[in-house]
DNA sequence: AATCAAGTTCATTAATTACTGAACTTATTG
DNA sequence: CAATAAGTTCAGTAATTAATGAACTTGATT
């Protein structure tokens, strides 16, 4: 199918757009699109046509962003991949910890100034207002999700009896 | 003085990690340590220790994500920057086109799929609809924040009276 | 008009990062 | 215990990206 190598490239651009390894985006671009669940370290590097070294450390990195697991089967060598079912709070307390790398940087700006009542000073307070905000609502937000998640699952559940 | 220097190769530092020229970190840096709102060109290439073409890319870079703002005088052949009292709203509305094309990503990927009754199919419309969630409670946020920060100006003022 | 000052552009250089491929580790199988 | 299979590690290379510095543009000043 050629469509799906188009996409899988794309994803790997997108990836590399976020300053990310382009052969991480090809991973994941591979594992979205295929429809089997699990999907071994050998067909990826074939499917991809890269070096067992390039996905070997492509593939922990994903490990690392809790993007992918990692499977394995007894009786079998080879190692699967899966999506994280998990990725979700992984990518929402990954958010919520730049913020805070972010805030205390800012607090650390402000630490160099003498005058507490510039014009400034007030610009810098309120930005770091805001990311105390998003820090106090980040784990809200979650809630909230899981919340709605277990709603539509009781839905589906009814639907489907 | 010593340390302020090397809060700026930090901030430097902090940037480059993210993926972005160490140079914008730096003056992103400056901007918040020093005491005095706008900052002008010269100064920062001077300060910096920098080319006058590093310092105008960058500073360009950082124009472009909406994180500064450049200002002149008339009678002044000079550019001045300032931290930009918008970049809260920017910061958020980045984030939430970024989710958007995450979204996108996932939904082509699913298209490859040809059953839809598989785990894998699950896992990737349950991230899907997070991804709307995201997308739609966004505004949500940060009207809540507009909110929040109207009072507490509104509480700044009382005080001060 | 000529000069100067403030920034931009762009070719070159320096530095960084991703990828390959070969050597190595570890575990399994005949 | 040799042979094999699956991954990892790492040195070297290819490719990318950032920074410099000089030439150029634009607009103000004499």
């Amino acid at each position: 199918m050629r469509k799906r190598e188009f996409y899988i490239e794309q994803v790997g651009l997108f990836y590399e757009n976020y300053g990310l390894p382009r052969m991480a985006g090809r991973i994941l671009g591979h594992l979205l699109s295929s429809e089997s669940d699990a999907i071994s370290f050998e067909e990826l590097q074939k499917s991809l046509q890269a070096s067992k070294g390039s996905i070997s450390s492509n593939v922990n990195l994903l490990l690392n962003q809790k993007l992918i697991i990692k499977h394995t089967i007894p009786g079998d060598r080879k190692t699967y991949f899966t999506l994280s079912y998990n990725s979700l709070n992984a990518i929402i307390e990954e958010k919520a910890k730049s913020v805070t790398a972010f805030r205390k940087l800012f607090e650390k700006g402000i630490g160099f100034h003498t005058d507490q009542h510039t014009p400034k000073h007030e610009i810098l307070s309120e930005i770091i207002h805001y990311y105390q905000f998003l820090e106090k609502e980040m784990p809200l937000l979650k809630e909230k999700w899981e919340n709605k998640r277990k709603t539509i699952h009781n839905d589906n559940r009814k639907k489907s009896c």
